[in-house]
RNA sequence: GCUGGCGUAGCUCAAUCGGUAGAGCACCUGCCUUGUAAGCAGGGGGUUAGGGGUUCGAGUCCCCUCGUCAGCUCCA
């Protein structure tokens, strides 16, 4: 372009930079730039500050650290090699190849000290354009094979910029495209955080290497900000409260399978009749299917040639002997000694798979299916919603089950739509209207929705996918809700949305879904006669608001911090007595409030009051009931409410029914969505 | 699955260089008769995840298996 000429944000904006020091870049044009690195400006281009405490700022700050910690590990661990080292949403992290082997906690602190010093020391950050054979040369001179392969990887037509910091022996070089603070010192709040393994390029095959992760911010009272967050989640971990609050357990026995206790199986079966209720006022029926089947199932599905890596197998005694007389058994075996001398995992796995006869099934849609079929179907019986909270399981790897967030057996609140495909746009528009409801009764207070699109690996017409994009796409514009598209992030035989909840402490879950399906209605051959009298294929929603229930019981835990809603909360209240004269009326009061439906224990033990009332605390119980002479003399009870934190004073036992009874309602659907 | 860490009483954790397995809480019994976050005393409770090895001797060192944690990968 003609009129452009070299400049630096410092000089655009020096008016700006001058009454405000958090300035540290710019955004040109849309993209983020150095203050201090001359570019190209076009004549009337739009130059953003951004500022410290912005995202891109935040960037800034956390890339220049990772160079800073890289930096320091390569001064006190000579012979380590640099790969990559980005700003992620937390903070930073950055990949060595270290030979000695794994960075230890007392290597951090080193390492945390050492950035400090060089921070101190204020080394400017410099950025440099480079050719592709100079910079080859000088990673190759630095030993640097990593930063070799990725400067390989810049597209040909792309410039090759170095970041360097520091001068002399000080200096530090890094293959990078910026930007970066202008010096160290900007950096005003560092912290490394955990050091673990991660595959060069995230490929398995590829070598270990170790890395560091830590975080930035531009002042310590953010970063302080951000460790008390972090301590609060620690604090609210499921697994935590899980055992504190005796919610649920694990057994070697059944890895990864949650055993609910007592007062877990409340909530969670709470949380399954909410929605159980709602069904019957939007239409959906519910029903009752096995959990073992027939392979022959799955391999009608499609999860026999693409899901059994997933699957847990089973068979029969009956089945076994079967086997004996079978000649072709006979071969396979014969087939299979040869696959192990030949030690090819792959086949033998294959040959053992064959002879399996059943499977635990991992999804209900087959089942529906079946049940689709059971009968002819009219359009007049369309939409058919079919419901299923039955048990699924579903091999995870052991490295990623996670307390009940990712387990091997779970439940669903599952629901499939067969519907005529013309009928989608107003199944979808229904479900989210439905979807929102349930969130907003149980205190979530914003989701973001995404409409995942067609991948490149797929089934079905062009057509289709058409039309089940536009149908997505047109409800959430119906409803005006915001969303953004995930391209290529649909699954194989359909679009689908992906909800992300955002809980108490502002991460984000990705819970129920909506998709939808051409793929199983043909496999299955679904069919339904048309006011026309001809068959037609009918297409099929997969829906859940809750998704796992397993999974989102652990969000819901981690939301409400164990303090569930009194309507969910397994004991609603503790009738404590101040001194043994009040046992009888603690039980005369758990017999009335016990009548009324609620559930409430007494606590008549030995303890003094406040050891009771700590006990309920700590177990999270919604409301402590104090009974002392006082109380039993009137009839009257002196309840401490959680919620409030306090104690409500002496009030009529009928009184403070009915405000429990009033709290132990489940909340009704919030009519209006929110996004 | 991979890399690394961890596994001691129901829970949270001690146990020096390889030398007699312990504490607090919880539980049981007794005393205390209690007024809004822990009253006192006594008692029971362990194949130190399981198996193998080294050693005069293993919770501790080595190997295998299982479980678990963090990360990576995966989540049709």
């Amino acid at each position: 372009m003609a009129d452009e000429k070299m400049a630096t944000v410092r000089d655009v904006l020096a008016a700006q930079i001058a009454n405000d020091p958090s300035i540290i870049g710019a955004k040109v044009d849309g993209r983020v730039v150095d203050v201090h690195t001359p570019f190209p400006l076009r004549e009337g281009a739009r130059v953003d500050p951004v500022r410290s405490s912005d995202q891109d700022g935040l960037r800034i700050i956390r890339h220049s650290t990772a160079h800073v910690m890289a930096d320091a590990v390569q001064r006190l661990f000579p012979g380590t090699k640099v790969t990559i080292g980005p700003a992620i949403a937390a903070g930073f992290y950055y990949d060595f190849d270290k030979p000695s082997g794994p960075f230890t906690d007392e290597d951090l602190a080193k390492i945390e000290s050492a950035m400090r010093e060089i921070i101190a020391a204020g080394r400017p950050f410099r950025r440099e354009l480079t050719s592709r054979d100079e910079a080859h040369a000088l990673f190759e001179r630095m030993g640097e094979s990593y930063k070799r392969e990725l400067i390989d990887a810049i597209p040909a037509n792309e410039a090759i910029s170095l970041y360097r910091h520091g001068s002399g022996d000080g200096e530090w070089v890094d293959l990078c495209e910026g930007p970066h603070v202008p010096s160290t010192s900007f950096l005003k709040a560092i912290k490394l955080v955990s050091v673990a393994g991660a595959y060069w390029r995230g490929d398995e095959r590829n070598p270990m290497l170790q890395r560091i992760y830590g975080t930035a911010f531009p002042s310590q009272k953010a970063l302080d900000a951000y460790l008390k967050q972090l301590e609060e989640a620690k604090a609210r971990d499921h697994r935590k409260l899980g055992k504190e609050l005796d919610l649920f357990m694990f057994h070697e026995y059944a890895p990864a399978m949650p055993f609910l206790l007592p007062k877990g199986a409340h909530v969670y079966n709470g949380l399954i009749e909410y929605v159980r209720d709602l069904y019957r006022t939007e239409g959906y029926e519910e029903v009752v299917t096995p959990q073992i089947f027939d392979k022959r199932l799955f391999e009608a599905s499609g999860h026999w040639a693409h899901y059994t890596d997933n699957m847990f197998f089973a068979t029969s005694q009956d089945r076994l002997e079967e086997l004996f007389t079978d000649e072709r058994f006979a071969s396979k075996l014969e087939k299979l000694l040869a696959a192990k001398k030949a030690g090819n995992v792959g086949e033998v796995s294959e040959i053992i798979k064959s002879v399996v006869d059943l499977a635990q099934k991992p999804m209900n849609c087959p089942s529906h299916c079946l049940m689709y079929k059971h009968r002819r179907r009219s359009y007049r019986e369309l939409p058919w919603r079919v419901a299923d909270f039955c048990r699924l399981h579903r091999y995870e790897r052991g490295g990623v089950v996670h307390g009940m967030a990712r387990v091997r057996s779970f439940a669903q609140d599952d629901a499939h739509i067969f519907c005529p495909p013309e009928k989608m746009g107003d199944e979808i528009d229904r479900f989210l209207k439905f979807f929102y409801g349930v969130y907003g009764a149980l205190g979530f207070k914003k989701i973001d929705i995404k409409l995942a699109t067609r991948p490149d690996e797929r089934i079905g017409t062009n057509e289709q996918w058409d039309m089940a994009e536009g149908a997505l796409e047109q409800v959430l514009r119906n409803q005006e809700l915001a969303f953004e598209f995930s391209p290529k992030e649909g699954a194989f035989y359909g679009p689908k949305y992906e909800f992300h909840v955002e809980d108490a402490l502002g991460r984000s879950w990705q819970l129920g879904t909506l998709q939808i399906d051409y793929g199983l209605p043909d496999r299955f051959e679904l069919e339904y006669t048309g006011a026309d009298g001809a068959a037609h294929r009918p297409v099929m929603l997969h829906r859940a608001i809750y998704g796992s229930l397993e999974r989102f019981f652990s969000v819901f835990i981690e939301h409400t911090a164990g303090a569930f809603p009194v309507w969910l909360a397994p004991e609603q209240a503790v009738v404590v007595t101040v001194s043994e004269r009040q046992t009888d009326y603690a039980h005369e009061v758990v017999a009335y409030l016990a009548g009324k439906g609620l559930r409430v224990r007494a606590d008549v033990g030995s303890d003094k009051l406040g050891a009771k009332i700590r006990n309920a605390r700590l177990g999270r119980v919604p409301y402590v009931v104090v009974v002392g002479d006082k109380e039993a003399a009137d009839r009257k009870v002196a309840p401490r409410s959680r919620d409030l934190d306090k104690d409500l004073g002496p009030m009529p036992l009928e009184d403070f029914a009915a405000r429990l009874s009033a709290e132990a309602t489940p909340p009704r659907l919030h009519a209006k969505a929110s996004s």
